[in-house]
Formats: C-alpha cells, sequence, structure tokens
DNA sequence: ATGCTACTAGACGACTGGTCTAATTTATGG
DNA sequence: CCATAAATTAGACCAGTCGTCTAGTAGCAT
C-alpha cells in the first residue's frame, strides 16, 4: 500500500502522509475518511501521526493549507506564461480546469469544491484557512483581470474584483454541478460565460 | 428532544424523523451525523428505523426527494406570484435566496450547497436524485427567464436555459462561498451580477 | 559508549457506527 | 374475548472511530 512516489528516502513521513491523504479525501471527504485507512495506505503506523499532527482536525488544517500552496504555485506559472497575454493565460487557466474537474480520475480534484461545505460547519479552524486560501485565488486572478483591462484585452468599464468574483463562484458551482450530473455541460456553460463576460465571443 | 412540531398524532413517525434529520444534517452533513443522533433528537428508539428505512443511504435519498419535492412547490409560488412580472418574481426569489443563506440559523439552508460534493462520491443513488432535482429547479427557472423574455423584459438575445444555468451555477458558488468567508458579499455580488445580466441594472 | 532526541510500533480504551434478529406491542377478524 | 397477523421496538452485535500510552528503535552529538 505504501505510496512510492511521494516516499522519498530522507524520510519525510510527515510530507508523505498529506500527500497520500489528499488523494484520499479529495474522494471520500474529511469526516468519511479515518486516520486507519490513510495511515495503513500511507505504510505509516499510527504512533506517528501523534508525533507530527496534533489531531485530526489540526491535521486537516495543514491538508488545506498545503493545498493552497502548491495551487498558488501553479496559479503563478499559469498567470505568468511566457510572453501570452493576460486573456489568453486566464483562458488557459479555466481551460485546465475544465479538463481536470471534468475528468473521472480523483487526483488534481478541487479541494475547495469538496470540502468547503462538509469543513465549513466542522472546524472553525479549517473554514478560515480555506476562506483564506480563496480569497488568495480570487486576488491573483483578478490582479490578472485588472492587467487586462489596462492593456485593453477586457473591456475598460469592467471592475476586476467583481468580475474576476462572479467568475469564480459560477466556476465553483460549475464544478459541483459537474460532480452532481457526471457531464461536462456545467463546466462547458461556464466556459462560455466567462469568455462573454469577458468579451472575447 | 421530541420535536413537538412536526410530531402529530397521526403516527407518523416516518415523516416526523425526516424532518428533524432535515435540520441536523443541513448542519452537520451526512456522514458525520449518526443515526443515534438523529433518533434520539428524534424521539424514536433506533430499532424502528429499519423498519421504515432500509439502510442510510436510502434513507439519505428519500430525505433529498423529501427536500426537492419542498423546494419545488415554494418555488412554484414564488415564480407565480400574483400579478407580478417574471423580473419581479425572479428578483424576489433571489433576494430570498440570499437572505435565508446569510442569516446564520440552520433552518431552511440549501441542501444542494451542502450536501452535493460529499454524497456525490458516496452514493450513487444519492447523486442521480440530487442530478434530478437540480435539473428541475433550473428547468423551472428557465421557464420563468424564457417567458420574461418573450415579454421584452430581458434582452431579447439572451438564451433562457443558458443564462438560468450560468446565474444559478454562480448562486451555488456564492453560497458556498458564503458559507465559508462568514460574509454576505459573494451572495452581494451574485445579485448584483444577476441584475446585470437580465438587463435590470 | 553514553545520553538525548526523534521517531516508530501497535495495543488499548472508551465510544459510536450501521445493521439485524428476536421479542413485544398493537391491530384485526372471527 | 381470544387467536392470529402485522407493526413496531429493544438491544445485542461487531467493525470501526479518534486518540492515548508505553516500549522500543534509530541516529547523532559529545
Amino acid at each position: 500500500m505504501v505510496n512510492e512516489i511521494t516516499m522519498n528516502k530522507s524520510g519525510d513521513t510527515r510530507q508523505h502522509v498529506l500527500d497520500v491523504a489528499k488523494e484520499i479525501i479529495l474522494g471520500k471527504g474529511f469526516a468519511a475518511v479515518g486516520l486507519n485507512e490513510i495511515l495503513s495506505s500511507a505504510g505509516v503506523p499510527k504512533g506517528s501521526f501523534y508525533h507530527y499532527f496534533k489531531s485530526k482536525e489540526q491535521f486537516g488544517d495543514e491538508l488545506i493549507k498545503d493545498y493552497f500552496e502548491q495551487y498558488m504555485q501553479q496559479l503563478e506559472i499559469a498567470l505568468t506564461a511566457g510572453s501570452s497575454s493576460n486573456a489568453s493565460c486566464l483562458l488557459a487557466y479555466f481551460q485546465a480546469w475544465l479538463d481536470t474537474q471534468s475528468s473521472d480520475t480523483t487526483a488534481d480534484k478541487c479541494m475547495v469544491v469538496k470540502l468547503s461545505a462538509e469543513v465549513t460547519d466542522l472546524s472553525e479552524l479549517m473554514r478560515v484557512t480555506l476562506k483564506n486560501g480563496t480569497d488568495r485565488v480570487i486576488a491573483r486572478l483578478a490582479e490578472c483581470v485588472q492587467a487586462g483591462i489596462s492593456k485593453g484585452e477586457f473591456p475598460h468599464n469592467l471592475d476586476a474584483k467583481s468580475i474576476t468574483s462572479e467568475i469564480y463562484y459560477m466556476w465553483i458551482g460549475a464544478t459541483l454541478m459537474t460532480k452532481v450530473s457526471h457531464t461536462r455541460e456545467p463546466l462547458e456553460r461556464a466556459m462560455a460565460a466567462t469568455k462573454a463576460r469577458l468579451g472575447l465571443a
């Protein structure tokens, strides 16, 4: 059961547990997954868990923090791609979103969509971490939109923060509906609407 | 602990359990709530549960069905309000959404937002029920939008199904973000965007 | 080698989970 | 008013939960 890819020799057990847990929890949720499943799947004894983490809650919190750290890195790369325009960076980002979230592999699923509703009423700690993460994502996207507006890639009368938030909410909702419907349709509608809203239709 | 309001003399224990469970599950989620909590809170012995329901999964399925049944009734009323225009019906509906979902009471929270992500990967039965429900809601809203377009209340170049879906996804996402942020802001943005999209700004 | 810290091992406790069978209560009909 | 059938309940069941705790191992500094 040991995941050999993420298990490196330096014995970074802590990170390994986080990596394995992310996969499982993205599939089944937080409350529905027991420590035993995570740990046996990671090949790590239970005793170690409470050496690295204070509780399941604090562990979940670190899981979310870790997720956003990786996410922000990828986002930064996507929005700074070569000499591309802001518009094409943004469209590529959403196209990647569409592709990953409509595939049926568990990997790279959206943690915001999967955990927000469940965790928000369960743990104040995790809720705030989720809030900080989504705030950062929206802010970074809005930055890109603002740059695009300034360069004339998008209509000049748009308010970057507003339009970005609205679009982000729509994508979150569409992702949820794609999970429910097992169809790409919601995400494809979101894509079309995004282009229209940004004046790229 | 017995809920006296929904507990009627005719001994409709089954419906009573559903009503009590709805409240609790809307707060804590599906997996995180045990039968014990629901049943003791409803004043119904544990042994009775499997007399009325086949399993927890089938019970959850009925819970969702029941929810949409009530929801569609209310929606029908809201969209057929007196001699109001389609536009004002729609805006009133979304205003009510904003109000209920930004309040901090557990009652009348959105089951689609709360359960979709969790339940979709847990039970195929519940997933399909959720899909059918949301399809019905969107279809009914689109009907109202189409009527409004025909009457010239909304821009004539809009596609009813598309615009309705996009707006619905945005509201679902905004509701989730309001849960996470503990702020009305996302829902207020959704409201402003809805008006703009329907040409009511 | 000794001492000290970091980490692993996994049994254990106290409890909760959903499920099921056997018993009891309630209703029905003769 | 009792016999039989149906509706309802009590509680056992065991697998699973999180978290604790005691031992033991490994590695490294002095």
